[in-house]
Formats: structure tokens, C-alpha cells, sequence
DNA sequence: AAGTTAACTGAACACTTGAGCAAATACTCA
DNA sequence: TGAGTATTTGCTCAAGTGTTCAGTTAACTT
């Protein structure tokens, strides 16, 4: 059994280690959870998914209100709706696209209101 | 007024853009949000995180439970600390690295929540 | 004081990713 | 059916990001 060619010296808290990696294996789904942070941590993506909070917008529009191309907010798209954040509906021509899971504004609530705490508290200092 | 050089042809649901564009001045914190999200959006990070909210860990413990360098677990670090999320204490040779806000386990929660169910559905699909 | 261990820093590298252009597609309306 | 428009996609480039290696600092032990 000399199967240990890492982790020889170290290791210095092995039950506090234990106790993490317990924690961590609780949690299967980190990759997924990581995967939905990372959607809202692109500032266009975020302000994408705040612009249709107040209600359905078609692509061009989206386009005009974040400043970027029609493109961009078609790939951005793509990428939310991978993650079932947004769901789209043909009216006519246009596509028109809006929240299709709830947990985005929750965790827009939660962040904005931690990103004003912290706005305050560095004025604080 | 002729300072519209753009958005001349499109922009053709004028209302629902500025009601969007509205509904974004009144979060002026979204690059702050964003950076949150994006803190918690790279796996290693957020499995640093998920792994100091059972108890306090020095670096090179957090490295083993990772399975990353104590090196890529500073330089991690570095970047919640300058968010505010972790603050370290010196005990002694180590440092031990904890929560510094309580917003990390609100997002974390609600996101594993999510991910949950997203995987429930998809398997019932 | 010297040696050892833990942690941090800086630079280099590979990799990912967001944005735009151009072409293709999907759809509607005459 | 055919013209016209909104949207999507392929490709490319530029910028950003995470990890590692090598070197440095800080603190404890003998």
C-alpha cells in the first residue's frame, strides 16, 4: 500500500480536511451551481437578464438597450438559454424573450442588495 | 436634438426599451453583482468557498482538499479577499482562511437548490 | 543564528471567452 | 412564390483568466 506519492508532508489537519471534502461531496452538483454564477458574473449577460425582468424584449431591442450588437445578444442568449434562464417566443418576426426561471431574480435581489451594503460600507471607511 | 446617430431603423419597441433601460439605471451596482457572480463562477473558487463555510482552513490544507498548488489556492484567495468575502487569521506558521460574509452561503444555497432541481428535471425528462 | 516549513508574489503559459463581421437561415407579408 | 426583415451561426481576433514554476518573505524550532 504505498500508494501515496502526494500529500506525504503535508496534511496538516487531516480531520478538518475530512470535514471539507464531507462538505464539498454534499454539494454533487457544484459544477452546475458554478455554471449559473458564471452566466450572471458577465456584466452584459447580467444586465441582459435585468433588462427582461420587466417584461418581454425581441433581440434588436436587447441589442439597443445593452449597446451591442444583435450578435452579441443572440450568442449571450444562447448561453442562457443552455441554462434554461430564458425561454423565447415568436410573435411575427421578432423573437421575444423573456425569464424563464425564477432564481434569476433572486439571486439578482440578493447580489444587488450586498453590492449596495458594500457601496455603503466602503463610503463608511 | 439630433443626437440619435444610431438606432435609426431598429429600435422598434421604443417603449419597452426605455422601461428596460430604466429598470437597469435603478441597479447602478450591476459591475459589482457581476463581479460577485463571477467570483463565485469559477469551480475551484466556489469549491474553496463550499469548503471553509463547516470551519477554518489554512492554505495548504484548502490545496489538498482542492487538489490544486498552495500557490493557486492564494492566489484565489487573493481574489475573494479583495471582495470581502474571506478574511484570514495567522495562528502561528499557517493562516487560516474563513467567511467573511454570509452572502456566499445565501447564493450557494439557492443555487444548489437550483441545481437540484435541474437535475430532477432533466432526469424526468 | 541557521535551517525548515508555510505562505505569498511575479512572470509565463495555455486556455477560455466575449464581441464583431459576414453569410446563412427562418419567417412574414404582399 | 419572391422580396424583405429579424435572427442565428461560423469564424476570427483580442482580451481576460486560471494554473504552474521559480523566487521571496515570515515564523517557528533546534
Amino acid at each position: 500500500m504505498s500508494s501515496d506519492s502526494s500529500c506525504k508532508v503535508r496534511c496538516l489537519h487531516p480531520d478538518a480536511v475530512k470535514c471539507a471534502v464531507a462538505s464539498l461531496a454534499a454539494q454533487p452538483e457544484v459544477a452546475r451551481s458554478a455554471a449559473l454564477f458564471s452566466a450572471l458574473g458577465d456584466p452584459t449577460r447580467l444586465r441582459l437578464l435585468l433588462a427582461i425582468t420587466t417584461g418581454s424584449l425581441c433581440t434588436c431591442d436587447l441589442a439597443v438597450v445593452l449597446g451591442v450588437t444583435e450578435s452579441a445578444v443572440s450568442h449571450q442568449l444562447r448561453t442562457l438559454k443552455a441554462l434554461g434562464l430564458v425561454e423565447s417566443e415568436r410573435k411575427s418576426q421578432m423573437m421575444f424573450h423573456r425569464l424563464a426561471d425564477p432564481v434569476v431574480e433572486i439571486l439578482t435581489e440578493v447580489a444587488g442588495r450586498w453590492g449596495h451594503a458594500q457601496a455603503g460600507a466602503l463610503e463608511a471607511a
